[in-house]
DNA sequence: GTCTGCCCATCAGCGATACTGATGGGCGTG
DNA sequence: CACGCCCATCAGTATCGCTGATGGGCAGAC
């Protein structure tokens, strides 16, 4: 009685691999194990979860894979929650950072909580929106600074299903990443509108999500062109100098756009490129001091 | 390796009962059990998590108390949604209502329903906000429809940590309810933040929840007078009249204000009570059938 | 068509696990 | 001081879940 998470977290291993053997050799079980933590999950819920040969789920373990991470995600925060309360007074701060997150506000925080906390260790990790979060929730960071784009009032939609609280530490306008010789490259302004049957880079980290875009206009144009994976920010400009897409991405970051590529500013009202630190539970005494001189930091200019 | 479930529904019962041995007893273990299993919960996870003697949470157990109800309620929620998928072609449709959900949509939506599915087995119960969402997130109710205070653009914050889909059924404005001798009671239109220092009825399941007037209008005011538990909307009438304290109620309900009660519009712009109905996963025919009703009643005058 | 290889299901056996029931110690109470 | 309540611990046992071996089914090669 009561579904073994030990069973869920084989089950998402299965589905991902396609194969009770790649699932067994991953997870460091024999075959025959994985194949009866399978039959008793599918007895537990008595439904079957898994077309065999080929390995897929079924319309049930569909369901099942839906809530799968969340609750193994939920379990590690919990863990990683509890052991925050003893040992988390040494000065350990691990930072995710998302390729587009506001580097000046930041740089500036961890500089001062540096000076403040000279023997902290102190690690700064660029990764995905998601990892980022979930890096977090798992404990396996202290602070997340993460980018995206909202409009003027709401808060950023968060990737992860997990109980994390956020701090937004700045906002800047979007852009829209045209190639040098553009129709459009000439305009002041651009409405996103105005583009959306254009090709896009689907480069989501390293520049503004299409999904995000969609979700921010309501619109579920914006085709994509090619995937872009991992946050290169240069490959971002090469491809669009290229004309292989547009890409969305912050204006006036610390770079310049780069050669062959003109920024040209979005005139979508509202809509914002903001940047969130983001923290689980309560926070370190180092992790409160970066925190803070994050929200100091928007007072100032960009 | 892996927090047992089983062992952190142990743990929030013996922390709910504040015994080990009552928490055997509404378990049905054997109070040796109940201290074995949180012997190995608290060794699983390297803190302790109880105080004994007398039995109270300690800073670690607080912080795995505010994930496991969310992380059971997931578990369960994923078992309601594999459920689902098998056995819900019947005709079951169970709507857990609030008691200041609009009811004429739901009343005429229902009413189509019942046409198109003469056997379907109907039962509509009247529960608390939270209850109702949770009852839908695992299983217990097909549909919730719950009612809130949020702004005009912003979807209703709801209580559980359950992943659920939401429509909205029906806008209200607000009103306070004043005793009929009150000093404001002759007033037009009323600003909330002119009676953020009067004593309110704390009565969350028959008027609006006070968390959500604080969430909504970003005061941390409103000193509670008494609480009320339980969707009786008489008795917050009386109270009012007795001059117990003031509430905030939808305007214009299919029901009078009552004697001795002055309804008064909020002049707050932009605040908002909203019916949404809410479930999870994938809709029986039925419920799509109700859904789809409610959703139609939008256009309607209320 | 047949052979071969891969993959999943099943089974027997064994070690680990988690329960029960009994016992003991600590603390508040009459 | 004695009693009662409550939690921890222990021994014993039944069950559970893993390993390693075996078997059946499907696909691709020849």
């Amino acid at each position: 009685m009561g579904v073994d998470p030990q069973q869920l977290r084989t089950f998402v291993s299965v589905v991902r691999l396609a194969s009770f053997s790649a699932a067994a050799r991953e997870l460091g079980y024999t075959q025959s194990a994985v194949s009866q933590q399978i039959a008793a999950l599918e007895q537990e819920l008595r439904a079957p979860l898994l077309e065999r040969r080929p390995v897929a789920p079924t319309e049930a373990g569909a369901r099942l894979l839906e809530h799968a991470p969340g609750i193994l995600l939920r379990l590690d925060a919990a863990r990683a929650d509890v052991a925050r309360v003893g040992g988390s007074a040494r000065g350990l701060l691990r930072v995710a950072v998302t390729a587009l997150a506001a580097p000046r506000p930041l740089a500036r925080a961890l500089a001062a909580t540096r000076l403040a906390y000279p023997r902290a260790e102190l690690t700064v990790s660029l990764v995905g929106r998601t990892s980022a979060v979930t890096a977090v929730a798992a404990g396996e960071a202290e602070l997340a600074v993460v980018d995206g784009v909202a409009a003027a009032s709401d808060p950023l939609a968060l990737p992860a299903a997990a109980p994390v609280s956020a701090l937004r530490v700045a906002e800047q306008p979007l852009a829209v990443l045209l190639p040098a010789g553009h129709p459009l490259s000439g305009r002041r302004r651009i409405r996103l509108a105005s583009l959306q049957d254009a090709f896009w880079l689907d480069a989501p980290d390293a520049s503004v999500p299409l999904t995000e875009l969609r979700a921010a206009t309501g619109s579920d144009a914006f085709p994509p062109s090619m995937a872009l994976v991992g946050p290169s920010a240069d490959a971002v400009t090469e491809c669009v100098a290229a004309g292989l897409g547009l890409a969305v991405v912050p204006a006036g970051g610390a770079s310049a756009p780069g050669e062959g590529v003109v920024a040209v500013p979005l005139a979508d009202a509202g809509l914002l490129h903001r940047t969130e630190a983001v923290w689980s539970g309560s926070r370190a005494e180092v992790v409160d001091h970066l925190v803070a001189g994050l929200a100091d930091a928007r007072a100032e200019p960009l």
